[in-house]
DNA sequence: GTACAATATGACCGGTCAGTCATACCACCC
DNA sequence: GGGTGGTATGACTGACCGGTCATATTGTAC
């Protein structure tokens, strides 16, 4: 963790650092970040950096707890239409956020996208319940909600449905955004933040009826099933 | 492309080059690979690599030449059940492909996995259509045709969906081979190689059905949308 | 043998890297 | 003035990097 000597800092100087890792971090992975890139962007001398962090690890897990904050602050702004979401809708939340925060802050998505490609392992065992989990278990927790509900099909594999669920958000973001950017530039300009215009909405509704029609146990009958 | 001197080289040498070359993009992103890990690992000394090929890249796109060729053969060993796959076993082959690939050649995955991490468009624009096409395209096409032959359901976002499969196809076999590697040990061994044991075949029906579901024109009845 | 071309070699060069440390600076108190 | 503790600095070290090149070795033809 950042050093006492760091908090002390002006804000001023703190975030021209932070701003300096951010974008360091941003354009290359942790494994070839470089330490006088981050010194000489910020104006600093390299013997103060190792005044204010052990490492460029030290600096950069700091880095990740910012950019924690701001995801869940990202997440806690979208509007919340009823207080327990059907679990579609919260699905459609969840990735409506991974498309939020890429707006908003693409540097820290990009961080986080740098973060996932070094993070090897595909998956891991929990050790209490034998469970394979993807990621952080927030979609295995989902789906296993999902099909106490009856919302999704028991016969899903809800491990795997997971692991795909989670490469998805992981994935989807950027490439929605690069569509987004193409036909309402005006949402990409920023003051318009949670709400999504009609063609976006169009996108996101596509999406959402493949993976419902996916996972759903009672996915709604198709717009030209019986009209071809 | 590697010079004249290089073949010449007698064989073993050159797999030497080649074996000590696939070990360190393996295992780091091309970026931060080192000439001198080679060197070392193969037991040629510096000089000589620069007399074999013009700098890292020349060496790094001959490899990719080795796994693709490697890959194309993974692809054709697949038994291949009937002349014209229909759209949805041709998507089965497909991930299957990408399973056995991991299996038997995993450092050339992890080779691709690294080369896909590092370019970093999620999709281009074909300046002729104008269409926007993920990766190579070939999902694009395969939508495209499963409509055509009324297999997609026609509301289908066809870009979108191709890049769901693309990443999907990218992040899959990793995860996959791990869930095999605990249940069927024997066939991570090698001899078993395109015959899927019970235990797998039942993974990948269960992840057909859920793309099949959130695909298809037709999807079939759920095994328990009526036997609850 | 000699001559000539192909190939092999590793010391060396200029550069970047992370990390250190002696020194300097500055604010505050006496 | 002097003393003290916190902070700032950038030259320096040792390691590694990609790439070069003069020299040595080998193969071949005569």
């Amino acid at each position: 963790m950042p050093t006492k000597t760091y908090y002390n800092l002006p804000e001023e100087k703190r975030l021209k650092v932070e701003s300096a890792a951010i974008a360091e971090f941003a354009t290359n992975p942790l494994q070839s970040a470089s330490v006088n890139a981050i010194v000489s962007e910020a104006g600093i001398a390299k013997g103060s950096f190792y005044q204010y962090f052990e490492n460029i690890d030290d600096l950069y897990v700091h880095i990740l707890g910012i950019i924690y904050k701001k995801k869940l602050e990202v997440i806690n702004s979208l509007p919340l239409d009823s207080a327990n979401l059907d679990t579609f809708r919260y699905l459609r939340r969840v990735l409506q956020a991974a498309v939020e925060f890429q707006i908003k802050y693409p540097d820290f998505a990009s961080i986080e996208r740098f973060r996932r490609m070094n993070s090897n392992h595909s998956s891991s065992v929990d050790p209490e319940t034998g469970e394979r989990i993807s990621g952080d278990g927030r979609f295995h927790a989902f789906l296993t909600q999902g099909i106490l509900h009856d919302d999704i099909a028991t016969w899903v594999d809800v491990e795997m449905a997971a692991f795909i669920l989670e490469i998805i958000e992981g994935g989807i973001a950027p490439y929605l955004v690069e569509r987004i950017g193409e036909k309402a530039p005006d949402i990409m300009s920023g003051t318009l933040s949670a709400g999504y215009d009609r063609t976006t909405q169009d996108l996101f509704d596509n999406l959402m009826d493949i993976l419902e029609a996916g996972l759903a146990r009672d996915p709604q009958i198709r717009k030209d099933f019986y009209s071809k």
